[in-house]
DNA sequence: AAACCGGGGAC
DNA sequence: GTCCCAGGTTT
């Protein structure tokens, strides 16, 4: 079989000179690793760096973020993207403080039944944090095994993720580095074992690899094909009243939960008139407790999620009747001026700064 | 197994 | 435009 004990050489030693130097890897804290392994799933290292630094600030350990409120856990995620994460990591460590005494557990079994910590996640706080002998198979070290051993199943599928992960156990047996180990791994498939035009001069596995062997590295890995993005089209009201505008907060689950936006209705296919698009926002204004008129059409703009790609046309609208008593909570006035203290969703905070300059616009032409 | 859950950088 | 990122949860 394959000479394991070489190849983590190799990889250690290349690792030792080419590391770069990251934020998370000065820390020992597991709280520390915890968080910089939540904020790295599906998210790029150079796009973590900024929230890292500013999360730490304000949530110095376990016992800041247990205490956090959840609106002021959220403005410093915004921007991130999938926020349950920070949802997860806050019940996390409450739990960890509640059952644990608010001391981190080193099993595989305690670890990963806390909320937001999946398999991969585990492996990289057991290893790095507590350089226990444990897996952390993330897409990097996916490419690198299925080039390194030219897997040409698709590395999506369980089977192949498996055997990978007994892979990097026997690599890990004997070794005393298992953190980095673990880092180099993944170091290896964001430097060198690159998705595209992978750097094979520069890999301290090029004698080892079989995919270079038959030049099949571009070739590799293989994915499924991903489904398509469904097309939403989504119709949205904006209401101003006194240099303020009517905003709605999405509900608690569900896409880009909790966070604001201007009052909208979504439907599988576009609304053809203008008068289509104001009965849709009669009736969801109407949940609101108001009765409105649609004034003219405003920006349209697209959003492409991952999963889902909106198609959003904004109307500007007008109160047509006093507020309908008995639902006169739902929705904020926002001033305008304030746009920025919200934690948006999505592409709303585009809106609403194009409609701050619009309102600015429209002040400029008054005046003259 | 498939769908859901963001946003952005590299090409 | 396409790919894919230090993935996890829900159905």
């Amino acid at each position: 079989m394959m000479n394991f004990k070489e190849l983590t050489t190799q990889l250690l030693d290349w690792y030792d000179r080419n590391r770069r130097e990251l934020p998370w890897r000065t820390e020992t804290d597991p709280y520390r690793i915890w968080v910089s392994e939540v904020m790295l799933q599906q998210t790029r290292v150079e796009a973590v760096i900024p929230y890292y630094r500013r999360f730490l600030q304000r949530f110095p350990d376990m016992r800041a973020l247990a205490a956090a409120e959840p609106e002021e856990l959220l403005s410093v995620w915004q921007g991130l993207g999938y926020y349950s994460r920070a949802r997860h990591l806050q019940q996390g460590v409450q739990e960890v403080q509640a059952r644990y005494g608010g001391r981190m557990p080193d099993s595989r079994e305690e670890i990963s039944g806390l909320p937001g910590i999946g398999p991969y996640t585990a492996g990289a706080i057991l290893s790095i944090a507590h350089n226990k002998p444990e897996p952390a198979v993330d897409g990097n070290v996916l490419r690198v095994f299925s080039r390194l051993l030219v897997i040409r199943e698709p590395i999506d599928r369980l089977p192949v993720k498996r055997r990978i992960e007994t892979t990097v156990r026997e690599m890990m047996a004997g070794i005393s580095r298992c953190g980095d180990v673990t880092q180099a791994l993944m170091e290896l498939g964001a430097l060198v074992c690159v998705p595209r035009n992978p750097r094979c001069d520069s890999c301290p596995w090029q004698g080892h690899c079989a995919a270079r062997l038959e030049n099949a590295q571009d070739a590799l890995p293989i994915r499924k094909a991903p489904a398509l993005p469904r097309i939403v089209h989504v119709v949205t009201g904006l209401l101003l009243r006194d240099g303020q505008v009517l905003t709605v907060q999405r509900p608690p689950r569900g896409l880009l939960a909790g966070m604001w936006e201007f009052p909208s209705v979504e439907s599988s296919d576009s609304p053809g008139t203008m008068a289509d698009a104001e009965r849709l926002l009669q009736e969801r204004f109407r949940e609101l407790g108001r009765e409105i008129t649609v004034l003219s059409a405003g920006q349209s703009l697209t959003h492409i999620f991952s999963h889902r790609q909106w198609q959003l046309r904004t109307f500007f609208c007008r109160d047509r009747a006093a507020t309908i008593p008995g639902s006169v909570d739902a929705g904020r006035w926002l001033p305008l001026g304030r746009i920025e203290s919200l934690n948006w969703a999505g592409p709303h905070r585009k809106i609403a700064a194009g409609l701050v300059s619009e309102m600015g616009k429209q002040i400029h032409e008054k005046g003259k």
